[in-house]
DNA sequence: AATCTGTGGTACCGATCGGTAACATCTCTA
DNA sequence: TAGAGATGTTACCGATCGGTACCACAGATT
């Protein structure tokens, strides 16, 4: 891979703009997309918005659907780096890492750009069977479901899945009721009810 | 209103082809704004699936804004009238009007062709602060928690705006999780885990 | 018969959509 | 110094977008 192998910039401290194209597409995309919606953004916005023109994008992505797969899967890894991080914050401690969870969830729904889950979102922007994000976006999901899982179970709770899929539909509920009921609805009280549901299958 | 006293059709029995055009208009709309989303719908399509034009549309409809909030609006009131049928088939029976409400909202979810709350879509459609279709949809989502919440009260619960968030948050996570995850993900159990719910917020 | 209203049909508007061709420019390497 | 590869620029493609002008026709009213 020729790209890789260059050499960043000849100033070597952040030079943001000096980033490959590539990597400056999908920033710009990211910020568009989540903000705006997928389908309300065109490529030309993108391509404007990341310093460069439609050529250069067409030249990394074969179309703007595989942007936007590339766009979803990244936040998808990014969600993992998250569920990395909250670990090794508590290492073997499950039920710390649970109760991290939800704080870090509920950060994200006081934000006031907060916009739910962009993976969400695009699955109800691209009902499309046949969408190359389709698959994106059930695998991120399904992976992050099994991460819950994973640690109801750590954290010793009977019947795991149950938990987890409790836990999984409220967060879901609330970064979408957040949309349509801001952030004093129903969605602020994600983590006093996640922490109830939690507690109450910890007594079972 | 010229258009409310002249007669339905020399054909007295199910002419539905000779329905007023603005009917049949956001019949088509409803249909196709649901199943590809909102954007994913031109007019021209919306005119050619009702049978009419682009311009009977135009004559009816101020814009596709207006039509969307209209679509939503016909939407927000089947609902309700929806929660009617159910408290009519169980009179001064809250908790069973409870029960009956997650089984209905089941019905939703196993259908194949099942595409969520058509509200909150629209709402992850159309994030624009000034579009006419999110007062509509906001109003409608506080209409229906509160009535959850009423209900809740009704059966005796303690602290009700506490299970009714927590069922209001179930449902919309269920319908939006079941777009990304399928009918046997996580919303599969949306009756079990309500009911679940419900048991433990009356034990206590 | 004359009129009015609602509807259908067609053609059009400027703007934008996703996507491409052709060419100039830059930088790094051989 | 010459070449190669990635990038920038411009113009363009056919299609579709939301929205409108204009005219013809049908039915009911007067």
């Amino acid at each position: 891979m020729s790209r890789a192998a260059r050499k960043p910039s000849s100033d070597p401290v952040s030079r943001e703009e000096a980033a490959r194209p590539r990597e400056r597409i999908l920033a710009a995309a990211s910020e568009l997309f989540y903000r705006h919606g997928i389908r309300a953004v065109g490529v030309d916005a993108i391509a404007a918005a990341a310093g460069t023109n439609k050529m250069t994008l067409y030249r990394h992505f074969a179309s703007k659907d595989a942007l936007v797969a590339e766009y979803l899967r990244r936040l998808a890894a990014e969600a993992d780096a998250a569920w990395d991080v909250i670990e090794a914050a508590h290492p073997s401690e499950p039920l710390k890492q649970l109760y991290a969870w939800l704080e870090s969830m509920k950060e994200h729904l006081v934000h006031s750009d907060d916009r739910g889950c962009a993976l969400a979102n695009a699955a109800v922007e691209l009902p499309e069977k046949g969408h190359p994000a389709r698959c994106v976006i059930e695998e991120a999901k399904h992976a992050q479901r099994n991460r819950l899982v994973r640690l109801c179970r750590a954290a010793g709770i009977d019947e795991p899945e149950m938990l987890a899929d409790e836990l999984f539909l409220l967060l879901e509920g609330a970064r979408v009721a957040r949309q349509s009921m801001g952030p004093k609805g129903p969605a602020s009280r994600l983590v006093r009810l996640g922490v109830a549901l939690i507690t109450a299958r910890r007594a079972a």
